[in-house]
DNA sequence: TTGTGACTTGCAGTCCGTT
DNA sequence: GAACGGACTGCAAGTCACA
């Protein structure tokens, strides 16, 4: 029902994945916790936009990046 | 601090402005509150990507736009 | 290493009206 | 038409223990 929530979940562990990083390694770069990017990744949550450019900026992609289908 | 939250601003009044759409007009086909608009665009506000999505499928664009520089 | 349930806090988001 | 106000509800934000 909320696209949205679900393609920032699978461009956020596909991206995170491509860099071979665990929730713990991303979570450490974009400062915030790790079971809250479990959270993002599993659809629970719709982040907002100052949540999506801290994980833009720790992935090193376009925070639109995370956006695209 | 929160350059996400001016970036989102600007994009939506652009994209509103080139509409030639009142707040009114873009609230009512988003079907999101008039005041929250206006709270959006002066940054007021850092929009979930639930929001983003809604304002951007009323605008004909892609979500990703409304976070572009 | 990741997912989940529980919990609290703050802000997103709505609705009213006024300037 | 746009900004701004208070008051309200609900969910994002943030953290923890545990499976």
């Amino acid at each position: 029902m909320d696209g949205m929530r679900d393609i920032v979940a699978k461009n956020l562990r596909r991206l995170r994945h491509e860099k071979g990083w665990s929730q713990e390694e991303l979570s450490f770069r974009a400062k915030v916790d790790r079971s809250y990017i479990s959270q993002l990744e599993t659809s629970a949550y719709s982040a907002s936009v100052t949540m999506l450019g801290k994980l833009a900026r720790a992935l090193g992609v376009d925070a639109g990046d995370l956006l695209k289908r």
